[in-house]
DNA sequence: AATGAATGAGTATTCATTCAT
DNA sequence: AATGAATGAATACTCATTCAT
């Protein structure tokens, strides 16, 4: 008699809900989030998750693998080459700054699960392997800062590493502070990096 | 008849084992790490941690304890103030290369334990304010540095973030990629971020 | 606007259908089978198949019914009775035989799920009874047969169990290594039966 | 303060005890034996059965090999090869009975996991070895027979499967009915076995 | 007649923890 | 000081079953 509370979704939005779902939680909980927890999250029955994906190790295999595809596509979306070198590192900055205000808890999620994070030995190779991509792209961002001569001739990963990692701990303060609008102190950033990592007139 | 192989120890060497050993298993294996494996790792068995340590939870808690202890030692342990800015940065910077390079274990268990890394809402409060602490410490020593007119007049968590996101930036790498020494990327990145921050004489 | 598969069948099709693939899939995974995989070998989806079963149980209960009542059809359909002994004796098991190769699945589902073999106390009563009533109708034979002074002063359960035995032994073998021609070693079975192994003199 | 009334045993103890206990359990339930149920029935908790046994497949695995390898013994220990060929068939048989009524629970467990019984495909390599072990070990039995030409010229295969059914439905049957003396219907077996059940002209 | 979406009740398995020795 | 034996409370996962379409 009771009305029937089931929703009755398509597969593609039921599984979306669900990895949505998953982001939240597991941002509460961590690891050790239940399957019944994340499937109650979505207002599904713990069971309901077990028709979409294969276990929990595939949902969050799953869950990472939708993030970090995002993540290097704005990662690898080459800014317009015709922009000056800092503005196609305000661009490349900006981009990951909208995909984490739209999608902040796809992005927290992402964040939390960096490689040192959860545990460095057992990541899956094509879970390292986005990483690097990810790395590598900002590395290829500097070198061609560099070529330009718009960049002192430092070793790129050693600029990647700087303006990547202040990023992070920016994104990091973000996480925990609660959300404020990051393209401010974006731009504080790629000031304080470019001053140093300019070229100057009299270097 | 076979020699008794137990171990005899005092109780603070077995509270040393135990935690260097939950340091690395924890690397190893994540938030999931068992206490058996831990444990085991310790060449002890199980029920002997808990002579030790009063549960699993208290284990962790004791060894972060320890670890963000020595951590924020090391970071509030005033460097000597005759000291110009940079050397007192650098001073700081080596003091974490050194604790990271003796006790590669504890350091990274804790950099993996970093709030945003595991979930964020769950942090003890004591564990917390162990982060703030040390962030404080940056930013003081970066407020320093701006009274003393060596730093341009930016906002110093600002400053730290830069500073600190591309130190962890390092040592992130350096778990990865195995131990290399730390210190003359340390140099690299307090140039880098000097020939940024500090006030040119056209300022 | 791909065509539409879906089975239309009437009912007595699709029972007919569904319980055959039931007694392949018991014969490939035991009791264990699933739902979900009976429906699948039956090229129906699960629920199809409640609409012809009320229940797991009551399919089986259905399957058992079906392959014990043919096998009790054959045992217990007289032969004609101006045959000898031997003769109707080889006329039952002949029946057998040709139950057994033009229904191989059903045959084979039936004998695994013999008395001893699945566990003996959670039988259905009306299960137990049709066993009985093989196994009578197996006794009445031979007491015939020793009415008619064609077999010996046994005990005609005796007699039974051995030619009975013999017969599950043989067709135990045929389900195991693949079918063949089962009425030639029926022969052979009769004649030892009947005759016994000891060798005679005359030989 | 209620009396704590954990057993106390030894690893091999506990072992054997798990596994006739598993062996009960399974001829009651068969299969579908719950691992609870069976922990229950040892009187130990569900999780105990896991320091012993690695999974519920694993304690199943560990019953048939026990049991199997105590019957290939029983089937293969050559009976004194002074006995005439009778003499030995009934010194094997004799043995069989032994077993099967000084453990008869074990002996019940691994007749209800006969071949045929449970699905026949699944069936480890393992297992099936075991099986044609006792399979060989009766026909060469009959083998030797035929050679001291005591037995007709028939095909071995034929033989054992005349006597090893015959003996499958004694069992059988003894496993319904419940306990009583089988050496005497084996004697009848024996002796029907040999000579036939026609009534010859001397009777 | 048939199905896809969804669920509840179970079940195997893991793991922190206790306790007698 | 240390351990082996044992357990209870989670928790992942399965599967029969229902129901709206």
């Amino acid at each position: 008699m009771a009305k029937d509370n089931r929703q009755r979704l398509g597969r593609a939005e039921a599984r979306d809900k669900l990895l949505r779902a998953a982001a939240r939680v597991f941002l509460e909980k961590g690891r050790g989030a239940t399957v019944e927890d994340i499937a109650a999250e979505a207002e599904y029955s713990a069971s309901a998750l077990y028709k979409h994906f294969s276990n929990k190790d595939d949902l969050f295999r799953c869950l990472w693998h939708r993030v970090f595809t995002e993540m290097i596509e704005v990662f690898t979306n080459e800014p317009p080459m015709d922009l000056p070198f800092v503005g196609r590192l305000k661009w490349t900055l900006y981009s990951i700054a909208e995909f984490a205000e739209n999608d902040r808890d796809l992005f927290l999620a992402a964040m939390a699960n960096s490689p040192i994070a959860e545990s460095p030995m057992t990541l899956d190779e094509e879970f390292l392997e986005k990483h690097h991509q990810m790395r590598d792209a900002f590395n290829q961002l500097m070198s061609r800062g560099i070529e330009e001569g718009v960049l002192r001739d430092y070793d790129p990963a050693t600029l990647a590493m700087a303006m990547g990692g202040s990023l992070q701990a920016l994104t990091g303060h973000w996480a925990l502070e609660g959300p404020f609008p990051l393209k401010p102190h974006m731009d504080d950033l790629i000031e304080l990096f470019m001053n140093g990592a300019a070229k100057k007139p009299e270097d």
